[in-house]
DNA sequence: CCCACTGTTGACGGGTAGTCAATAGCGCCG
DNA sequence: CGGCGCTATTGACTACCCGTCAACAGTGGG
């Protein structure tokens, strides 16, 4: 033989460096096809790994799933300094800009968290979807520094969860349809939050 | 022997019969747990069926769950009789108000067809959404005598698509969570779309 | 009454996911 | 520097699920 030296046929490597490893993996996959398009076969092929280190590590191919998508939708913490002075209107026009904004910056990572993946529902990517909208709502009440209000403060919240509903059909006009341009898009949603606020709500709860 | 009598093992139905009776059963199930979680095993076991028989009438799985949502979608016609006088605001709040009666008359099947949800990025099921999205606008701009507008035609469909976004969030608050009355997604509902119409698309194409 | 038409079955082949005992990198200790 | 043990990793095994298709059996017409 020409040689007996080692040649291992596979490396070692600590558990958190596989467990990333195999995540950015999953996290490409699941991000250009949908969660039953990608089977545990390929993810562990297109890591170098054998498909039962995927189940030792994530448990389940929807826990893997899941983690990525929890990953997906908390990174864009795009800082809310204060931006409190100014009038409403500007305080909002300001908080959707710099939402818009960080959405053009991480367009492909936003498309695939706001399409739920799977079809049909998911109890489970679900509530994370909700937790996410909770997230978003707070920060936008604190934007806009509502964050304080008492009165109808359920109902206010429930309806900028509606709210966000437009917003993310709103970016899907905008950046998979071309349907509308960045800039229509910020005055359908300034317009809109200021109806809410302004308005729907300050006429419910005088 | 007491008989030989045939009783036979299985009946012979007309194909639109079978496949009615094949298609109610999916309906029922697929409305109650997502697509993957239902299995064409089940699903001809309870149509009382052998497995099959599915796929001679649907070819599919996932023709027949298409055939299923398509239905959902385009079941409620709710006939748009021209109230076609009074001013917008009373036009928009009359629409929307039979808009949420028959959301409420077919609670199950409205939720079942909009907690497909954001949208999976499934082609075929998007495409479906979207031509019921089209219908749905259509229906909107005629309520409310909009539909013969010209200027900013295509950005005026687009937004009501993205508002469309909101209110399949809203009812979802209404019926699932709770967290508002009907009157409330009402009062919601009608200040953002007045002001879309009147203020956000009219500015924009003056 | 029986035959042909066709609605229906059920076994087969290929695919995917989760489990678990066996295996083999590789760091560490002597 | 060699071998020993810890444990990361493998790969066969089981169980399920889906689409196909040749064969079978209700059933109505002659």
């Amino acid at each position: 033989m020409s040689s007996t030296e080692s040649a291992p046929r596979w490396r070692r490597l600590e558990p958190d460096q596989r467990r990333a490893q195999i995540l950015a993996c999953a996290r490409r996959l699941f991000g250009e096809r949908h969660y039953e398009a990608v089977s545990t076969t390929e993810l562990a092929k297109e890591s170098g790994v054998a498909r039962g280190l995927i189940n030792h590590y994530f448990g389940t191919k929807r826990e893997l799933y899941l983690e990525v998508v929890r990953e997906l939708m908390f990174i864009p913490e795009f800082t809310v300094e204060q931006l409190a002075h100014g009038t409403i209107e500007q305080r909002v026009a300001g908080s959707l800009d710099r939402f818009l904004a960080v959405i053009e910056r991480n367009r492909a990572m936003w498309l695939a968290t706001i399409s739920t993946g799977g079809y049909g529902r998911d109890p489970d990517v679900e509530q994370i979807m909700q937790e996410a909208d909770e997230i978003a709502v707070d920060r936008m009440l604190e934007t806009v520094g509502l964050n304080h209000i008492t009165a109808g403060r359920e109902e206010l919240r429930a309806m900028i969860r509606s709210y966000s509903g437009m917003a993310k059909a709103a970016t899907r006009e905008w950046l998979v349809r071309r349907s509308l341009t960045r800039e229509q898009v910020h005055t359908l949603l300034c317009g809109t939050l200021l109806t809410i606020i302004t308005q729907v709500h300050a006429e419910m709860f005088t």
